[in-house]
DNA sequence: CTGTCAGAATGATCGACATCAAGAATCGAA
DNA sequence: TTCGATTCTTGATGTCGATCATTCTGACAG
């Protein structure tokens, strides 16, 4: 399956740059290229866990299912992102499902050639340990942002972080409003409204999934007041 | 610092029960007993971290901390139970802050230390990766719960899952109803009106912070209506 | 015993966000 | 272009849990 720009691509990722040539090539050699068009379900809540996932271009939501099919979107996967991991190491059913929300290809990194992996080089260990400390890290500023913030606080914050890392004053969301909206923990309505009101009050634009903030400072200061 | 039975219940640690004696004992020489009174911290957000910790005994309550001072309890931790070892690997200040919430005896086990036992045995490592993964597996099921249960929801969830680890019909709160109102992320008010109205409706019986459930049945039913 | 103080319970009120219900806009396929 | 189906927006109404305020309880020091 592994075309050789496989083993170019894992080198870019975080995770396996430290990686020494063999055990990057063996690693590239194992991985399985699997294609998904959009709303296809990669797994489900309930299915066992046989490996890991890097995303290569498409988008993958993770969401948790409750009964009677609310759907809470957990996390947005973007390119070069792995994902699958903590699931691995527990051996237990994946508690998550995953759906591309676009037409994606991931690489399927099976348990056993990692873990392979895992005891010839400690450094991939400690890099692994970093990687999920990190996700844990990310997932602890969820709780923190769900329990402690407004709905206004939540999309503002979403909207600095995403600047922030782009650079740029235009955020461009990766995911149609619904999924965003759910992200962040929010109604679609709510989700409109508080854009509705940003628009409003801290000169934001919004045009369709491109959204222009002229003047982020003004934005900030929406968090605080109200 | 450490007295020979340091060794010895660093051993009953899931996480440690399958290193060797010596580096074991290594471990146990290092590593460092501190005493904090109830009330103490151990360490607040923004401190550096240079090692993780395991309880001996007592109870620590680990929470983050907004501003203008309103705090939510995410974690509270048992003896036997380590934390910490996520912000270890980071390398960044602690996220959150730790207080003991009763007299309590911690084991403080310096970073480099761990590291060089992770760099010799990958059996350690598999199992701090396992651990990571574990906590990153309670923490979605914490995002479960605040997003998608009730009030009511949340507190029938906590003393079910308290009488399963127990295995009787009588639940002891850990910690006073304030901090443990934090944990399920209600008002201490709410939480007081939740338990009176299972009372009423599921035949629990509160008396201080013992609750005895005599019919867990009901008690479960309570989770779906209403 | 008495005063104090933290913890807990109870009552009254309020507000943020969800829900329900239509419309409006956008997109894609024929 | 046109039609249908999503996706998004907007409005009206409802509700869960927070907040504010008071009372009650029990533990403990003096």
């Amino acid at each position: 399956m592994p075309t050789p720009s496989t083993h170019a691509f894992l080198k870019h990722i975080p995770l396996f740059t430290a990686c020494h040539e063999e055990e990057l090539a063996r690693l590239a050699e194992r991985a399985v290229e699997q294609r998904y068009e959009k709303g296809q379900m990669l797994f489900q809540r309930g299915d066992p866990c046989q490996g890991m996932y890097v995303l290569v271009y498409g988008r993958v939501k993770i969401a948790i299912v409750a009964r009677q099919g609310a759907e809470k979107v957990i996390e947005i996967i973007h390119p070069s992102q792995s994902f699958g991991e903590a699931v691995m190491f527990l051996e237990q059913p994946y508690p998550v499902m995953a759906q591309a929300v676009e037409d994606s290809l991931v690489l399927f990194i099976p348990a056993d050639t990692l873990f392979a992996a895992l005891d010839e080089d400690s450094r991939l260990a400690r890099r692994m340990l970093a990687g999920l400390s990190m996700r844990l890290r990310t997932l602890l500023r969820d709780v923190e942002t769900y329990t402690l913030e407004s709905a206004v606080e939540r999309v503002v914050g979403y909207l600095l972080n995403s600047l922030e890392s782009s650079g740029g004053n235009v955020v461009n969301l990766p995911v149609n409003k619904q999924t965003l909206a759910s992200r962040l923990n929010l109604t679609p309505e709510t989700f409109s409204r508080v854009l509705q009101k940003l628009s409003e009050q801290a000169g934001i634009v919004v045009e369709g999934r491109e959204i222009r903030v002229p003047d982020s400072n003004k934005l900030s200061e929406m968090r605080n007041l109200a």
